[in-house]
DNA sequence: CCATAACAATGGTTAAACCATTCTAAAGAA
DNA sequence: TTCTTTAGAATGGTTTAACCATTGTTATGG
């Protein structure tokens, strides 16, 4: 075999070439022969490695750079960067899904109140005293912002949506964390444009996050649960009376979700 | 306070004229100006409405592909056509996600016994008869390969997986029924690879899903949402002990996660 | 010593050609 | 006619060679 670099690839052969070359370097990856910060080299001697056209190896890196598994850099010593995996596509392709129209955000919603509820049980159980206390600060800042006034409403969802992603955190589950936090990325769009700001919600929502607070610090997981569950469908069932007026306004909209009891 | 990223922006990387272009289409499909099944014009046609190379442009229809947005075809009437959106990219990003390592096996158990839990609560308020009839009739087939024996482990599986992703279906939320899926396609590989077949867990399988079924026939979600936790509680179990069989003959492998209530 | 300019290495893009696959329609045989 | 075979055309897949744009480094000069 002609000599391949220090690394274990091969001659490029089948149908869909680049196809071959994305499958060689994410093995590569993943088998940890090539770890997060390690470049690639240029693509003018990788192309010469796996035997192929520039533009070929360029459609694999493209792909590559999509999973997330490298990143390119422009200019003298950039290149390939060999990423560290993350949840941004997830993020990415949950936001496709709600906007290509096969996720309501009624669906979205009811599956946040299922995270939330799991994760704050999970957190009662595991959080440790320090971890408590960045809640507890957290918290604070929640108070804070609430006595400012509707006009801090911003900064209190910023700090509400903080909060629940700790608590995901201090589940001690990646899944639920990566998880939990792209579903908060995605519904905050809706929060943004559909909710209004007022006194009585900042206050309601200070008041849960106090209770669930509360309940991880004294280790009561189904109190954290139940006060996680009921704190999203307060906001659930804001977004629904909104969602109704909206529908009612536009009447050509006439198929809507059967609202779940 | 978090950053921006919350919300749907991107870098504004500058150089790079295929990313306008798939800006550009993806926009055309998620305004559904451009309906699933729809063909897009062919390469050397595209080449010229968007004023840019061939090269470029099949950058661009690699990300979308990849994206999931449009699926390529070769030959005469072959070409770009759009695609629905599905979960085949959560179901990828999953499994890349376990394979680097970041979610071990026992992350990705608990994530799913939260999830059927909640799948088989809704499902247990919503299923209507024909759908109950359909979940008998798995039962049924599970209750035939049951009686067959461990030669017929393989088709159990399954049956069983087959019952849980209905189960999901029948929750009415497309978000439970994706994330669902994914978790069991993902999941399935482990047990595939360290779940010895016996009878015992044969049994004790079917058991817990006719149970399951029964609860949800009934309509008592409380114990259908139980029912279901316990059931994937006995998997996860089953593969701790694995691991831990798998670990002890590894002393480095020294930490284990902490087990749970 | 520092600012500036020239250079070099890299990814980004273009162009024209050819190959491989697949559908279609014409041609021919039954 | 009807079926089979074959030739053609349209499409995506690949190659080549050149040039552009960005960026870090080095040499230059005050």
């Amino acid at each position: 075999m002609p000599e391949i670099k220090s690394l274990g690839f091969q001659k490029a052969t089948k149908n869909r070439i680049f196809q071959d070359v994305v499958d060689q370097i994410q093995e590569a990856i993943l088998s940890n022969e090539l770890k997060p910060g390690d470049m690639l080299p240029a693509e003018r001697d990788l192309r010469e490695t796996f035997n192929v056209s520039r533009g070929t190896l360029r459609e694999a890196l493209r792909v590559l750079e999509h999973k997330g598994l490298i990143e390119i850099r422009l200019g003298t010593s950039g290149g390939a960067i060999v990423k560290n995996t993350g949840m941004e596509q997830l993020n990415e392709t949950l936001a496709l899904l709600i906007r290509s129209g096969e996720l309501s955000v009624i669906d979205v919603g009811e599956f946040r109140a299922g995270i939330e509820e799991k994760v704050a049980h999970l957190a009662a159980e595991r959080a440790d005293q320090n971890q408590i206390g960045r809640l507890e600060a957290l918290l604070q800042e929640a108070r804070r912002l609430t006595d400012i006034g509707v006009s801090a409403w911003d900064d209190f969802l910023d700090t509400d949506q903080e909060i629940h992603k700790k608590i995901a955190e201090f589940s001690g589950n990646t899944l639920y964390k990566f998880v939990n936090n792209v579903v908060q990325d995605n519904i905050r769009r809706y929060y943004d444009r559909f909710l209004d700001p007022t006194m009585e919600r900042m206050e309601q929502n200070y008041q849960d996050l106090a209770e669930l607070v509360d309940a991880v610090r004294n280790k009561d997981a189904r109190k954290a649960a139940r006060t996680a569950q009921q704190h999203v469908y307060a906001f659930n069932s804001w977004m629904r009376e909104k969602e109704a007026v909206r529908a009612g306004r536009s009447a050509k909209d006439a198929e809507q979700k059967t609202p779940k009891k």
